[in-house]
Parts: C-alpha cells; structure tokens; sequence
DNA sequence: CGATCTATATATAACAG
DNA sequence: TCTGTTATATATAGATC
C-alpha cells in the first residue's frame, strides 16, 4: 500500500496527521467489516496527542457488551466479579447498621456497574 | 483482497470463524501501526459470541490512556467529570456529617476513579 | 482444523492542485 | 490543509494440502 514505511513514529507533523486521518478511516471500516460479517462486538478508541478522541463501537455502548459477557458461563466470566460482589455485600451490611438508605444507595448501585466494567477494562488491558 | 463479499454476517460457522480469525490478525497488526507510527495510543477489543476476548492495547493499561487524557487542558475534558467531581464533593460532605472516614472513605476513592472511567467510557461510545 | 498459495480487492505513501 | 490521483504494498476469499 503506497511505499513502504518504517515502523517507527514518523517525525514530520505533517505527514503524520495526514497517514493517522487516512489509516484512521481504514481501520474503522476493517473494525465495521469484521463486527457485521463475522458477528462480533468491536470496540476501538484512539487518543491522539492532541487530545483528538477516534473512536467506534459497534454496540450501542459499551455497557451492551458487557452484558453479553455477562450473560456468558460463569467459568468465563471474571474471577474478580466476585470480589466485586462481595464489596457490595459488605456495603450493604453497612448500609443497613446505619440506616441511611438513599445516598449510599444511589452509590451502591453505581458502586456495582462501574467495579465491573473497571474490572472488565483492566482485565482486557493486562 | 480475495474475492468480495457482501456487508452482512457470515452464515457459515466454519468460514465466518476463519474470516475473523484471519482479519481480527490484520486489524491488531493495523492498530499497533498507527500506535506506532502515528504516535497516539489505541485500544481494541472483540467479543466473540462464543465467549473469547480479541484485545489489543498501545498502553500498558486503558488508564494509562485516562490519565494521558486527564492531562489535557480543560476544555478538552468531558464536561462530565465536573458532575462527578460534584457528587464527589457531595459524598464528602455527608462522610463529614457522620463522621465515618472508613468504608465511606475508600468507596469515594473507588467513586472518583471509577466513575472518569465510566463517563469516558460511556462519551466514547455515543 | 491450521498452514500455505494465489488471484484479486483494498489500502495507502507520495505527490499534485 | 484538504481533496484527488496513482503507483505500489497489503490484505484476504477461496482453494488446496
């Protein structure tokens, strides 16, 4: 494709901005092509230095996806989960000695989406 | 590439499982390109609704990339993160108020962190 | 299945306006 | 900078092993 280029930053300004806008739209139509035709989810994000966010989800958020993993056999499932659940257990135990049920629980219930979808993340990550 | 075929999923097991396992190569290879050479940090993952995770990252971690992104001028963050940092300050004064700097204190910790990863996560994929 | 081959279809680096 | 063109380099569908 075009001449051959070294795998190393390229230094130009420039001539960078201009191979990540064009390599930008070919990778999002590739993520496209794979998620529809071989029926997966696909989820890619770039952040260029310039604090530019590119980004393409093929689920309405991410938060489908992680229902669909959810949804799978628990022996698939993150080992982590569990000590997620236990926190919240806890906090419960908390939240009932002190009796205070409406801002802590508004935080419980937040408390539980966001461990899994950051155990989720830093499991993908590692 | 090979002969063309059309914008829709695979019915095939055999050949959708073989189209994915040979693009989902490309697209890694392609991701770790422009991380390189276009010097911004990339993140990728594929379900497989079999269960199996494809995953590819520039970082070592996605909060690498947050904190890479909490580093930008104001103006280019989320405006989400001040609501976050309200309920912060919301929580704190009520932590205040009972006097319980314990559980309370690490869950607002979890609170903060947690919740940049969720409005960054949810701002990406809207 | 996975690896390799081959004929096409795409992607894209360099360049031009 | 943005868009379009073109000469190459890649990617890949289908086939074969």
């Amino acid at each position: 494709m075009g001449r051959k280029i070294e795998m190393k930053k390229i230094e130009e300004i420039t001539k960078r901005q201009v191979t990540f806008s064009k390599r930008r739209s070919s990778l999002i139509k590739k993520a496209e092509e794979i998620a529809v035709c071989c029926d997966v989810d696909v989820f890619f994000v770039a952040f260029s230095p310039s604090g530019r966010i590119s980004k393409f989800c093929s689920q309405k958020s991410i938060e489908d996806m992680i229902h669909r993993y959810i949804n799978l056999p628990v022996e698939r499932r993150l080992t982590h989960i569990a000590d997620v659940q236990e926190k919240v257990e806890k906090l419960r135990h908390l939240n009932h000695i002190k009796g205070d049920v409406s801002k802590i629980h508004f935080l419980e219930k937040q408390f539980v989406s966001l461990s899994i979808l950051f155990h989720l993340i830093n499991f993908l990550c590692h």
